[in-house]
DNA sequence: ATGGTTGTCCTACAA
């Protein structure tokens, strides 16, 4: 089974390039991140011709996200259970014996902003979630937009980075906590070139210049983890034209 | 240089 990862910033504008994702790389399930429209907005249909089935927690505008599988998903829910959140940024449903869980965590805005803040609660409440979920579904992939570089080879340039959204102490911190409940990084199971990022700002030619941070990660149950042969990132569908400013993250599972 | 770009929606705001 292939499971990936994509932040889309629009599923309506990005919809040719996932069209060419889902065609090249054939994933069997893909969560997508910042679908920023409401269900009436959903291209379901174009989805569907796609060959995949879908669920969507969505809104008007911000957030959003989806999990489309081949073989569609049952036992869906959305959102933090007990966790009350006006925005859209969790999905998760049962693919076969997986459970999967896409997630968009808080960008955080900057360090000590009410966004930050929220950020930190909403990692909180989903570590204290997830860790109960491991319980009933020992093979668990929560995969997603983290908004944290877990460490600094993770960032393009860390002595810049230290300290800053993204990459300060408590949110690195909350990641490890969120990982040492029951899951492993699934792309640091491999082999790695240097310079792995998977979000480039849109600005100062950020991607050609290779100033990146790898802050979308696929995290696997320990019992999961056991079938993962691979994890990469497919850095393809950042050079095209009118591009997301995040790249897909792919992960093989021998299931 | 505290800069710059994109998406949503039409004006700021979020990222």
């Amino acid at each position: 089974m292939r499971i990936a990862t994509w932040n889309v910033n629009s599923l309506n504008v990005r919809l040719p390039h996932l069209e060419a994702f889902l065609r090249d790389q054939s994933p069997d399930v893909v969560c997508l991140q910042e679908t920023k429209c409401e269900e009436s907005k959903f291209p379901g249909a174009e989805i569907e011709a796609m060959g995949y089935r879908w669920v969507h927690n969505g809104q008007k505008t911000y957030n959003g996200v989806a999990i489309l599988a081949k073989a569609g998903c049952g036992n869906v829910g959305s959102g933090i259970p007990e966790f009350a959140d006006e925005q859209s940024r969790v999905i998760a449903g049962d693919v076969g014996d997986v459970r999967i869980v896409c997630v968009y965590v808080p960008n955080g805005q900057s360090v000590g902003s009410d966004k930050y803040e929220y950020k930190l609660r909403w990692l909180t409440a989903l570590r204290a979630w997830l860790a109960a979920e491991l319980v009933a579904h020992p093979k668990m992939a929560v995969l997603g937009d983290y908004n944290i570089a877990p460490e600094a080879r993770d960032v393009h340039d860390p002595l810049a980075w230290e300290g800053r959204v993204l990459f300060s102490e408590p949110e690195r911190a909350a990641l490890k906590g969120l990982i040492a409940t029951g899951f492993v990084d699934a792309f640091r199971l491999f082999e790695q070139p240097e310079k792995s990022f998977t979000w480039w700002d849109y600005r100062l030619n950020a991607f050609k210049r290779k100033m990146g941070l790898r802050i979308d990660h696929v995290l696997l149950s320990t019992a999961l983890a056991k079938a993962c042969t691979a994890c990469t990132i497919d850095t393809g569908p950042r050079g095209l034209e009118r591009p997301s400013d995040h790249a897909p993250v792919l992960c093989e599972l021998s299931l």
